[in-house]
DNA sequence: CTGTTAGCGCATTCAG
DNA sequence: CTGAATGCGCTAACAG
């Protein structure tokens, strides 16, 4: 591949047309069947021969064209992974893991990003009908796509969360159990007063956030009031604003939970801003552990999920789906995230 | 496309042939030709007969399949996409500018995170010649990928760092000028002992850094020794302790540039663990400027880069030679970084 | 304005 | 073991 030559040739203006596995067989001075049987690995093919057709090819640079491989009948080799935005951290780490076990096992993935957009969602999920995908991992923004390509017959796996649609597989985190931990650990430190921070209740990822949140109030006795709930998805003001007045208007709070990485940066701004004491004055609990965590002063306490191997695991089910042609079950794994403590959670300071 | 009906018809098992352009000539009773014509918008086609092909297209739910069309000749719709690392949120940041601009013009991103591994990207390049990819936007881990598809004709814009290879537009940051302005910066504050840590020298990014790190001392009539720089690439120990060791042997330094944000966050969690105070014992300067630098206490000093911009030039550049053909003299555009003070630069304590 | 014909590149019959 | 023929789904000539 190195030795080729077919670079010095030169290619003046235009590209030459791509080699063909015709060319290849006239340069290799046989059929263009036994062309494919030599490079394909299939059938019988003399070594020779084999050996004078694989020459041809490296010679002429050629590269099997999988449209025309696809068209044929064959599998596209194309998987979809449709994520809300990329520039979260969270689907970043979420594609990084899926794209790995892909690419590992000769996927290709197409990457749609809907920028919250379920217009955009919707749109990517026509694509990937149209270029066959094989099977579409799911991280969208509504819940149109899922349903069209479950409609269309096209395997899916929903990742992080599931949008209610049958027949589709799913892995998820155990949210509740998460975020029940996140919030006992602020009880059995001794708060009463603890807020939680979320922007999203329309998926059951942060449905299930919610009840967590409720059950370990609940478990411990303590009042559960919608005072010390902040939902930023049905606000009008700008989420900072809403953070801003929410905390300035409940000086009693000693505790947040901030349900996402995203409302974790909001809340923490905002204290930071206020100038109050973290952990002195108010403890930070968050879901989902980002690397600015760890570097802070204190560090946040927060529930770790596996991101990564999320996505690793939801590629891997989807094409143990695709090998069995689609059929059998649809599955819902649950993996658990853990929690861990660091400087911004301590006792009730006053 | 709600209305549909085909949902509820039901494919007990296996999935039912995907419709065709047949099948809707058929059932709105004219050629294939026609179908095509009148679902593609071009050539001449009878209203009435065009609302006919439609609707038989909607109730079939008919979604026309790329493979055949790219097959016939036509563009594949698909743009490359080859980053080094996924995980880090400069990457997703830019493939998130990348989708962006591309999904909008109607085209496809084919992702492939090559995690470091030169092997893994010229497998990806592969992919993309395979798929027919009408162009390939790059920010690998080697220049075998790059190679590899210039030699194949293939429209290569490189992103964030140029290869050197002959023939392919690229999008770079001013590296040179902004690490310049960011060692200026601690220059004019008074430092003198300016240490510079970086992790990678083979491209040239990392050497335009390094030589802005240089020519702001050289300006300043500094001296410029070796021992100030810390060149993570081609250290043997982990890079941690590369860290540990080279600020524990040198406590004369009063300021570290860090020459892009993995090694920001290495030289940030090391001083802290030293516990030395940030700006009142060491200032710190980052290039690269990602969203926990403004989180922590004091605010990092950071080179700030248009990452998502870059990452969108660098795909309307790319559709735009292949809008031409892939002809044309190759182009390079150079944005600028900006310095943003925070608190992590003041004049040097001692 | 519409239908017929042909071929993109490949893998797979089926004969030899 | 090898070659000739066929068709995947679509679009672009060309006739009608």
């Amino acid at each position: 591949m190195s030795n080729d030559g077919t670079a010095r040739t030169g290619t003046p203006r235009g590209r030459r047309p791509r080699a063909t596995l015709r060319d290849v067989a006239e340069r290799a001075g046989i059929s263009r069947s036994t062309a494919s049987r030599a490079l394909g690995g299939h059938g019988y093919v003399a070594e020779h021969i084999r050996e004078r057709v694989r020459a041809a090819a490296t010679e002429l640079g050629y590269v099997p064209d999988v449209s025309a491989r696809t068209l044929k009948g064959r599998s596209s080799g194309v998987v979809g992974l449709l994520v809300s935005d990329l520039r979260n951290q969270f689907y970043a780490e979420l594609a990084a893991g899926v794209e790995h076990t892909l690419s590992s096992a000769g996927y290709q993935v197409v990457l749609v990003d809907d920028h919250g957009d379920a217009e955009r969602a919707a749109d990517g999920a026509r694509a990937f009908v149209a270029m066959r995908a094989e099977g579409v991992l799911l991280a969208p923004s509504g819940r149109t796509a899922t349903e069209l390509l479950v409609e269309h017959g096209t395997p899916v796996t929903e990742v992080d969360r599931r949008s209610g649609v049958r027949g589709c597989d799913a892995v998820v985190i155990d949210n509740e159990h998460g975020s029940r931990a996140a919030v006992e650990h602020l009880v059995e430190l001794g708060h009463e007063q603890i807020a939680v921070v979320i922007d999203e209740t329309r998926w059951d990822t942060g449905r299930h956030r919610l009840r967590g949140y409720r059950a370990a109030l609940l478990a411990a006795g303590l009042p559960r009031t919608r005072r010390h709930v902040l939902d930023l998805g049905t606000a009008e003001r700008p989420a900072q604003e809403e953070v801003a007045a929410f905390l300035a208007d409940r000086p009693s709070l000693t505790a947040v939970f901030a349900a996402n990485n995203v409302v974790a940066e909001l809340v923490w701004q905002e204290l930071k801003r206020r100038g109050e004491a973290v952990p002195g004055e108010v403890s930070v609990v968050s879901f989902d552990d980002l690397a600015w965590m760890r570097m802070v002063e204190p560090g946040l306490t927060a529930v770790r999920q596996p991101v990564f191997d999320m996505g690793a695991r939801a590629a891997e089910l989807l094409l143990g789906r695709v090998a069995r042609g689609g059929g059998g079950r649809s599955t819902t794994e649950v993996l658990q995230p853990s929690l861990v403590v660091r400087g911004s959670t301590a006792e009730p300071g006053r």
